[in-house]
DNA sequence: TACAGTCGGGG
DNA sequence: GTGTACGACTGTA
């Protein structure tokens, strides 16, 4: 017997049972065999367990061990019966489940799709990338002891060496025709590969393979293009391809699929995943331009989901797989998903949809000296806060405490699943964000900390959404309404604290406030403020910064009123933050996103509204140089291309839109589209208007008109809130000499003495006092123990309910 | 003008 | 293998 001691690096079923594999300190990767007995659960009338009993003995192709026992229903909150239907070999366990559910399709299951790689970890105790000592003996697991936690900030990983693959050439999609020679870098050296030539090509792959052995494949477009054009020849020519580390094991491959989220429908390209070495596609992971690889491994850490499984899903089912790791724990019966497909109609709402978030209409125009403070990670704090989950709302267990507006109790006695699961990981994440204010920037580690914060984040983002999906195993939409009501009522008790400390609030967003008072433009001017917000909410806000100048956009089509999510702002140390304009959008082609952010950073040097005016000349003149660039046909094509998601199939379209004619185009070239996929293309001249980016050699003229437009009307958004419209903008930036004199020069604010500005500015009637106090919130009223609510937010009119302290909620029985 | 089509939001 | 909303906005016909 001896003792390995190793991360682990990856787990799945085998014919063995299951193969884990380990790297250790020196890069070395080893396998060893393990032993799991995953078991489903199944409740029902005695007499049904009984003959599903004789049913599994007589008819089950791989043997059983069957258990009377009992296990908690986390509804009941108590133990009930349940038959244990343990499997000995894994590989087999989901294949018997099925049957037994199609056989006997009207008992209850539980535990009967967890994954078994996170079965594993599970029953183990440890984690995917966990430092382990592994005792083992003849190739088999003996005792593996944890010597890491998931909940440690600061953790060691395995060293990993990567191999590269690509095709040469600029990025583009290489089912969609464009295809250069494989790139293949490993160790520092890069080895090119031509196209045509099937049987070299796998040799010289399987070389490199054999050669360096690593531990992960990083790809462009390895799911649908290299990998399964590797697998042909292989097979073609009868030359096997190490592709896996594991010889006994094929690649799996999944198939693309178009799904629904966020109300939109989404592509999920085809998946090939290996065993014993990781494959991650970059241009087919979810969200890998923001959390990475270093991202994703802590969230396998955290999930206890496989790290090639991570960089392909949605954060979703990252907290969905650690609740059933809490329930699982906890001893809680984990229920069976099923697909509802057809009572998916009602679902709950986004967080900014009305029902939802709190949403003020900003005083439109520009503000100086506005602070913004915001809620950190909001609606999971509530969760855990007030002890919201689908258990404990509304439970008559206890006395509990009233949800604000709805009064519906919630279970005091007892924390709940969810909050459970959220409460460490908000930790982990506060103590990520010390870290990362902590170091300098320099320090190599601060990059790696600030993409695990990230991960998290979007961990928390989606639990709050998770709670009213109908589908989601731990949801309730009563829930799910409790955490918006709490952020409401959250969100009204800071406005009221800012008014009564003589701020204004200039704007309210779901977990934000913007705020100004004169004279206060200082971070030490809000420290006491968040205090009193954090003392009496019981949750964290913080000072997102102090704006030199903050601009509220009004809406296009109706441009008195103003809209909720456009606005931009430089803060006091010259940084941007812009929501909802041009740059924002992921439609907006490089070169006009950058345009708007460099005209942005000019006017960010102004250091108050009247700072902001003085570099509008500056703007201009920026904004005119690359126009004269585009103009001139010097800016790169790739700078220019334009993304769309396709919203349905190419045929189905109605109007011709540039996106309609693209997905033709491609349809043409023998491309199939589905639906959710992303379509890129340039527009060129003349009547075919837009091309497909796959689809375009040379160099051909783009349409500089069309791009003029949209430049204008990026650099449009950024100045309307001083005055300049369109027609002004045409007349200073194409050239048009002397409207107003020398290009950029402003007409004084309210300057009525020109006619011209007037005419101008009538549709800038964000200058007007008027419309102003319109949009201007209502005063507080006279009578403050009783606040009137009115307009923006309505319906608050019931009684308000005390917020619980801390010390309100205890709980009776806490687990580990 | 009607309406088809696409986008953001969270930090 | 995980949210079938909603309002703003642009473009076509």
């Amino acid at each position: 017997m001896s003792t390995l001691y190793a991360w682990l690096f990856d787990a799945y079923p085998s014919e063995a049972g299951m193969t884990t594999w380990w790297i250790d300190a020196d890069g070395r990767a080893q396998a060893l065999t393990d032993d799991l007995t995953p078991a489903f659960y199944v409740q029902g009338p005695h007499a049904d367990l009984h003959a599903l009993c004789l049913w599994l003995r007589a008819r089950a192709p791989v043997p059983v061990s069957l258990q009377r026992t009992e296990r908690t229903d986390l509804f009941l909150d108590r133990p009930i019966e349940v038959l244990a239907v343990g499997v000995p070999r894994p590989a087999a366990f989901q294949r018997l489940f099925r049957q037994t559910a199609d056989a006997f399709p009207s008992l209850t299951y539980y535990d009967a799709d967890i994954p078994l790689p996170q079965r594993y970890v599970l029953t183990r105790g440890i984690f995917p990338l966990a430092y382990c000592a592994v005792e083992h003996q003849d190739g088999r697991v003996i005792e593996i002891q944890p010597l890491d936690s998931p909940w440690e900030p600061e953790y060691r990983l395995p060293p990993l060496r990567v191999m590269a693959l690509r095709l040469d050439g600029e990025l583009r999609d290489p089912s969609r025709g464009h295809r250069g020679d494989l790139l293949i870098e490993v160790d520092g050296r890069q080895h090119a590969f031509p196209r045509r030539h099937g049987r070299q090509l796998v040799l010289g792959v399987r070389h490199l393979l054999e050669q360096h052995d690593p531990d992960l494949l990083v790809t462009a477009f390895g799911d649908s293009f290299l990998l399964p054009r590797l697998l042909e020849p292989s097979q073609h020519y009868g030359v096997p391809l190490p592709l896996n580390r594991d010889p006994h094991q094929a690649v799996a491959h999944k198939a693309a699929h178009s799904y629904f989220s966020y109300g939109r429908i989404v592509f999920r390209n085809e998946q090939h995943l290996l065993f014993g070495r990781w494959h991650i596609d970059r241009q087919n992971a979810f969200l890998a331009d923001d959390y990475g690889l270093e991202g994703s491994l802590e969230i396998a850490r955290l999930t206890g989901m496989p790290v090639q499984t991570v960089a392909r899903v949605s954060t979703g089912t990252g907290i969905s797989a650690m609740q059933v790791a809490t329930a699982w724990r906890r001893g809680v019966l984990v229920p069976w998903q099923k697909r509802h497909p057809e009572s998916l109609k009602t679902v709950g709402d986004l967080l900014v949809a009305d029902k939802g978030g709190l949403v003020y209409t900003p005083i439109v125009g520009l503000h100086q000296h506005v602070a913004e403070l915001d809620f950190s990670a909001m609606y999971p704090s509530i969760m855990v806060r007030f002890n919201l989950s689908p258990e404990t709302v509304g439970r008559s267990c206890c006395e509990g405490t009233p949800i604000p507006e709805i009064g519906t109790p919630v279970c005091t006695h007892r924390q709940g699943l969810v909050p459970e699961t959220l409460a460490p990981l908000l930790e982990k994440r506060f103590r990520y964000k010390a870290l990362i204010r902590e170091l300098s920037d320099d320090d190599p580690r601060k990059e790696v900390y600030r993409r695990r914060y990230s991960a998290h984040k979007w961990l928390l983002v989606t639990c709050f959404g998770y709670l009213g999906y109908k589908n989601a195993r731990f949801g309730r939409i009563e829930a799910h309404e409790a955490v918006t009501a709490y952020g409401r009522e959250v969100l009204l008790r800071a406005k009221e604290l800012v008014e009564g400390r003589g701020f204004r609030v200039l704007h309210v967003y779901v977990d934000g406030l913007w705020i100004e008072k004169p004279g206060a433009h200082l971070r030490p001017d809000y420290d006491a403020l968040l205090d009193e917000i954090r003392r009496a909410t019981g949750l964290h806000i913080g000072l997102e910064g102090v704006y030199r100048w903050v601009a509220f956009l009004p809406s296009r089509v109706e441009p008195r009123i103003s809209v909720a999510n456009r606005y931009f702002g430089a803060f006091e140390d010259g940084s941007v933050k812009v929501r909802g304009i041009e740059a924002r959008r992921h439609d907006t082609p490089r070169f006009i996103r950058e345009t708007q952010l460099g005209m942005l950073d000019i006017l960010a040097e102004g250091r108050d509204v009247a700072g902001f005016r003085r570099t509008v000349p500056d703007a201009i003149r920026y904004v005119r140089r690359r126009l004269q660039a585009l103009r001139t046909g010097q800016v790169p094509l790739q700078d220019l291309v334009v993304t769309h998601r396709l919203a349905r199939a190419p045929q189905e379209f109605v109007v011709r839109t540039a996106a309609a004619r693209v997905a033709q185009q491609l349809s043409q070239a023998g491309v199939q589209l589905s639906p959710g996929e992303s379509l890129r293309f340039v527009y060129v001249p003349g009547p075919e208007k837009a091309r497909a980016w796959e689809l375009v050699e040379d160099h051909p003229p783009y349409d500089a008109q069309a791009y003029t437009e949209l430049l204008l009307r990026a650099v449009e958004s950024l100045l309307l809130p001083v005055g300049v419209d369109r027609r002004m903008l045409d007349l200073w930036v194409l050239g048009n000499a002397g409207y107003w004199g020398p290009p950029g020069a402003l007409p004084p604010p309210g300057a009525d003495g020109h006619a011209p500005l007037l005419a101008a500015a009538a549709r800038v009637s964000m200058l007007r006092p008027a419309l102003r106090t319109i949009l201007t919130p209502a005063p507080p009223p006279a009578d403050a123990t009783r606040p009137q609510r009115d307009a923006p937010w309505g319906r608050l009119q019931t009684p308000r309910l005390a917020l619980p302290t801390p010390d309100e909620i205890r709980y009776a029985a806490r687990e580990a």
